[in-house]
DNA sequence: TTGGAATGTCAACAAGGCTGACGTATTAAC
DNA sequence: GTTAATACGTCAGCCTTGTTGACATTCCAA
């Protein structure tokens, strides 16, 4: 087995060859796959696709977020989105409220049924991290966040962190 | 600062809370992102898109491979494949070769165009890379890659340990 | 009160997945 | 030497999910 475990020189410093670097970057491709691959194999029973999944997510995340809070976030056009959680309401998995302030606003809530699919969804996803962290164990796992955390353009870091820190609801 | 460093029982005992894993897989999302912002970018302004960046990093990565390798790479049906392929070869981009052994194989290369494209997106994948690995550290870097690994499906670590220990052909 | 900004919806289009069917070399098996 | 399997390409059609453009509604500030 080639070598590339820690890629380290004296006093710390890292030594990042282009073939290190290159191999960090297919296990993302890789990872990201299987990462994926759960959800994915459920929701295509449904009529959903992934981006449904993330709507579902982040909404079930969030309870009662705005359209706009929503698209920040996903970072996709609010068409593209709309679209999403038009199919999402007419099964009945999504409630749209509109807003008691500002009545252009519509807060975002999952149903009943809506709660059921997330939760068949993040117990899959779960259920894999939470394989792929036992393995790898305690020290791996920290330095796995860090890295993620280091990876993320800055405005999406300012959101994962907003998030991450919030905690539940 | 919400805690969520290394979650850590006695005796490298994991309490993995769903939450805890949540921060993770929001992690995982949020930094897929920023991994594939920067070649993303680049294609915009040429008539590509990720697909052809995939194919592009393969082919150079392996140079001669088959269309067949490729499919079982990419995990992508040979109708999709084609289509990035007949575009990239109509480009000049990238060349095939009859087979010598077997002339039903499409052995693929880089042409000396593809192989500039291929550099300006891997150069922008590395430096992020690069930025990231620094940022976290030796230690972290090496949890990184262990968590990725656990992280795949089977076949695909499978298919991704070949090409990690192979090394640059 | 009125014009601009914010919010959300509808319509149409493109990229890039997918399946299914089929054609053509070429190779392997019998 | 015929037949079956393999490797590859292609056409057609579908779905998801991204995009722009146009438009209605609502809010707010000049």
């Amino acid at each position: 087995m080639a070598d590339d475990s820690a890629p380290q020189g004296g006093q710390g410093l890292l030594f990042l060859t282009d073939e290190h670097l290159r191999k960090g970057i297919e296990a993302m491709f890789f990872a990201y796959r299987g990462f994926t691959a759960d959800p994915d194999r459920i929701l295509a029973d449904q009529d959903y696709g992934r981006a449904h999944h993330r709507a579902i997510h982040f909404i079930n995340r969030s309870p009662g977020t705005t359209v706009n809070n929503l698209l920040a976030i996903l970072g996709v056009t609010k068409q593209s989105l709309n679209r999403v959680l038009r199919s999402l309401m007419q099964d009945g998995l999504v409630e749209s409220r509109i807003g008691r302030e500002d009545k252009r606003e519509r807060h975002l809530f999952l149903t009943e049924a809506g709660a059921v699919l997330e939760r068949s969804l993040s117990d899959a996803q779960r259920d894999r991290m939470r394989m792929a962290y036992r393995r790898a164990g305690p020290v791996a796992v920290a330095g796995f966040r860090q890295v993620l955390e280091a990876m993320m353009d800055d405005n999406m870091r300012r959101q994962y962190e907003a998030l991450r820190d919030r905690g539940r609801l």
